[in-house]
DNA sequence: CGGATTTGACCGGCGC
DNA sequence: GCGCCGGTCAAATCCG
C-alpha cells in the first residue's frame, strides 16, 4: 500500500518535472532529470550527457529545444540561455524569425553535440520546434490530468477505507450483542419445540440437542429470562439441580445473595440431568454460554494478558499440580457481568500464561475488549452449537476448530471433549514467523517477553496493526469460529455432525476477504506475535505491583 | 475514604 | 462418610 502511495507520488514528481512551468524556475538542465533518473539535481551539467543517453524519452523532449542538446556544453558560455524557457512562446516566435544562419549555426551545434555524446541527435533537428512544443505540452497537459484523476481517485478510496474501517468497529461492537441475541432467539425455539415434544410424548425420555445444556430444572415459563437480563441471571441460574441444593441456596440467600453456581457445579448439574430426568430450555442463553471455555494459551512474563476488559481479583488459589497460584477474575465493566476468567501459568512453561474464559459479556464492549470477546464468544458458540446435533454429546472438535480458526495454522487450537466443560483451546503460543524474521519461534516470543518494555502486549493493535483494523486476529478467529457455529448451529441440526464437518466452506466464506489481502500473512503474524510477546503495561503495571 | 486486592473460610461435587 | 479439590465469598488489608 505504502509502495502504491509512494508510487503516485513519484509521478507527481515526475510529472512536475516535465512541467515547463517548473523547468522556468530551474536550470535549463533539469530537463535532464527525467523520471527515470531522479536524483540527477546535484550534478546535472556534469551528467548531462548520460542522462541523455539513459533517457529515451527525453531525446523527444531535448530535441524540442534546439539548443538544448549543447546547453550543457555552452551553459557557462552562454549564461543568457539558461532562462530559455522563461517564455516558451516568445521563443517559438523568435525560432521562427530566424534566419537560416542561425539555424545552420545551431545544426552545427547539435551536429557537435552528435558528436561529443553519441546520440542521434539530428533525427529530429529538421522538425518544427513549433510542432515539438505543442506536443510537448499536450503532454505534459495529459499527464497532469491523469495525475490529477489518479490523485481524486487516492482520495476516494482512502475515504471510501475510511469508512470501511469505521463499519468495521461497528459491526464488531454489535458483534457481541447480536451473538447473544441470536443464542437467545435459538433457545427460545428450542423451548417451544420442546415443550410441544413433551406435550405430545408425555416426558418420554427423548434425545434432544444440547442435552448437556440444559442444567437448569423446569422453570414456570413466566420465569424465563432473558439475556439481558444480568442482575439477576446468576441467582436464577443457581437454581440447583436438586431439592437439598435448592434449599441450601435459599438458606444461602440472606448470607450469600450474590453467590453463584460455579461452572463445575453446573457441569455437575448438567450429567445429573443427562442420566435421569427430561429438560427444559428455558435458561438464559448466557448461562449456556458460561458453559463452555475458552483458553488462551499465550507467552507473557505479564500476569495477565491485556484483553480490553476491566477485571477485578476475586479469589485465589492453589491448584494441584502446578505451582503457580490460579486467579479468578470477574469483570466488572457493568454490574452482574458474568463474564469471569482464570490466569494461571503453566506448570510446563513458566512463560506460558493460561487465560481462561468464561461466559458472555452483558454490556457493550471497547474496540480493544470486542477482539477477544468474539473470540471467546465465537469459540463458545461453535462449541455449544455444534454440540445440538452431536448424539454423542461431541463432534469431532479438533478437527473442525482448527479448520475454522485458521486454515494453515491446525494445531492452533483444539478443545477438550474429557474436561469437565467443552474447552477451546487457543494456542497462540505457536506463532507463524513475522514478515520481519523475529520471533521466529515460541521459544523466541517467550524471551522477547523477558524485555518488559516490550510494547506487544499492549493493544497489538496500536503497536504492529498498520494495515489490519485494532484487533483483527482475535476477529478473524472470532468470525471463522461464529460463522462455524452458525453453520454447526444451523445446519447441524438437522443433519449429521459430518456434514458439517465435509464443509471447509463455510469458513472459507468467511476467510477470503481476508486472506486475500496482500498483507494479511504478514498483519497475521505481526498480530499473533503481538498477542504473544505483549506484556501487559496496565493490567501488567497494576498486577504487578502486586505480586 | 473508596475501590481493589488478599486470604482464610466455606460450599458442593466427586472419588474412594 | 470422609477427604480432596475447584470455585466463591467476604472480612481484612492495601493503596492511591
Amino acid at each position: 500500500m505504502d509502495i502504491g502511495w509512494s508510487g503516485l507520488t513519484l509521478d507527481s514528481s515526475s510529472l512536475d518535472l516535465v512541467n515547463p512551468k517548473r523547468f522556468k524556475s530551474n536550470n535549463t538542465h533539469r530537463r535532464f532529470s527525467t523520471p527515470l533518473t531522479m536524483s540527477t539535481t546535484g550534478d546535472d551539467v556534469d551528467d548531462n550527457k548520460t542522462n541523455i543517453s539513459n533517457a529515451a524519452s527525453v531525446r523527444d523532449r531535448q530535441d524540442n529545444d534546439l539548443s538544448s542538446g549543447v546547453a550543457g556544453e555552452n551553459d557557462r558560455a552562454v549564461p543568457g540561455e539558461v532562462d530559455f524557457f522563461s517564455d516558451e512562446k516568445s521563443r517559438v516566435c523568435r525560432d521562427n524569425v530566424e534566419d537560416a544562419g542561425f539555424r545552420v549555426k545551431k545544426e552545427v551545434q547539435d551536429d557537435r553535440t552528435d558528436v561529443n555524446t553519441g546520440l542521434n541527435l539530428r533525427i529530429r533537428s529538421d522538425q518544427s520546434v513549433t510542432d515539438d512544443e505543442e506536443s510537448y505540452e499536450m503532454e505534459n497537459k495529459r499527464a497532469k490530468n491523469e495525475s490529477i484523476k489518479l490523485q481524486d481517485e487516492l482520495k476516494k478510496v482512502t475515504i471510501e477505507n475510511q469508512k470501511l474501517r469505521e463499519l468495521l468497529t461497528q459491526a464488531s461492537n454489535s458483534y457481541t450483542s447480536l451473538q447473544i441475541h441470536i443464542v437467545s432467539l435459538m433457545q427460545q425455539q428450542q423451548k417451544q419445540q420442546n415443550k410441544a415434544i413433551e406435550a405430545t410424548e408425555n416426558h418420554d425420555e427423548t434425545i434432544v440437542p444440547r442435552q448437556f445444556l440444559d442444567l437448569v430444572p423446569s422453570r414456570a415459563p413466566g420465569e424465563a429470562e432473558v439475556v439481558s437480563n444480568s442482575s439477576t441471571e446468576d441467582r436464577t441460574r443457581s437454581g440447583g439441580s436438586s431439592a437439598a441444593e435448592r434449599r441450601n441456596n435459599e438458606v444461602r440467600d440472606g448470607k450469600r445473595l450474590g453467590r453463584e453456581e460455579s461452572p463445575e457445579t453446573e457441569s455437575n448439574k448438567l450429567q445429573k440431568v443427562n442420566n435421569s430426568s427430561p429438560t427444559t430450555f428455558d435458561q438464559p442463553a448466557e448461562a449456556i454460554m458460561r458453559k463452555a471455555r475458552v483458553s488462551v494459551r499465550a507467552s507473557s512474563e505479564a500476569p495477565m494478558i491485556r484483553d480490553g476488559c476491566q477485571w477485578r481479583k476475586y479469589g485465589q488459589k492453589m491448584a494441584k499440580g502446578n505451582p503457580f497460584p490460579r486467579a479468578y477474575y470477574r469483570c466488572t465493566m457493568a454490574t452482574g457481568c458474568p463474564v469471569r476468567k482464570q490466569v494461571q501459568r503453566s506448570a510446563e512453561d513458566i512463560s506460558i500464561l493460561i487465560t481462561t474464559y468464561e461466559g458472555n459479556h452483558n454490556h457493550p464492549l471497547p474496540p480493544a475488549a470486542v477482539a477477544m470477546a468474539s473470540t471467546t464468544t465465537a469459540a463458545a458458540n461453535m462449541l455449544l452449537s455444534g454440540s445440538m446435533s452431536s448424539h454423542d454429546g461431541m463432534m469431532n472438535p479438533t478437527n473442525l476448530l482448527a479448520r475454522a480458526v485458521l486454515p494453515c495454522s491446525t494445531n492452533m487450537a483444539t478443545i477438550s471433549a474429557s474436561a469437565p466443560f467443552p474447552t477451546v483451546t487457543l494456542d497462540l503460543t505457536h506463532s507463524p514467523p513475522p514478515p520481519n524474521g523475529s520471533n521466529s519461534s515460541p521459544s523466541t516470543a517467550a524471551a522477547n517477553n523477558n524485555n518488559h518494555h516490550n510494547s506487544l502486549m499492549y493493544p497489538p493493535q496500536q503497536q504492529q496493526m498498520t494495515n489490519i483494523p485494532p484487533g483483527m486476529l482475535p476477529h478473524v478467529i472470532g468470525q471463522a469460529l461464529y460463522n462455524q457455529s452458525k453453520f454447526s448451529g444451523l445446519q447441524f441440526s438437522g443433519g449429521s455432525p459430518s456434514a458439517a464437518l465435509s464443509q471447509p466452506h463455510a469458513v472459507a466464506n468467511s476467510i477470503p476477504a481476508l486472506t486475500t489481502h496482500p498483507n494479511f500473512t504478514a498483519a497475521l503474524a505481526a498480530v499473533i506475535t503481538s498477542m504473544i510477546n505483549g506484556s501487559n503495561h496496565h493490567d501488567g503495571e497494576r498486577n504487578n505491583k502486586n505480586h
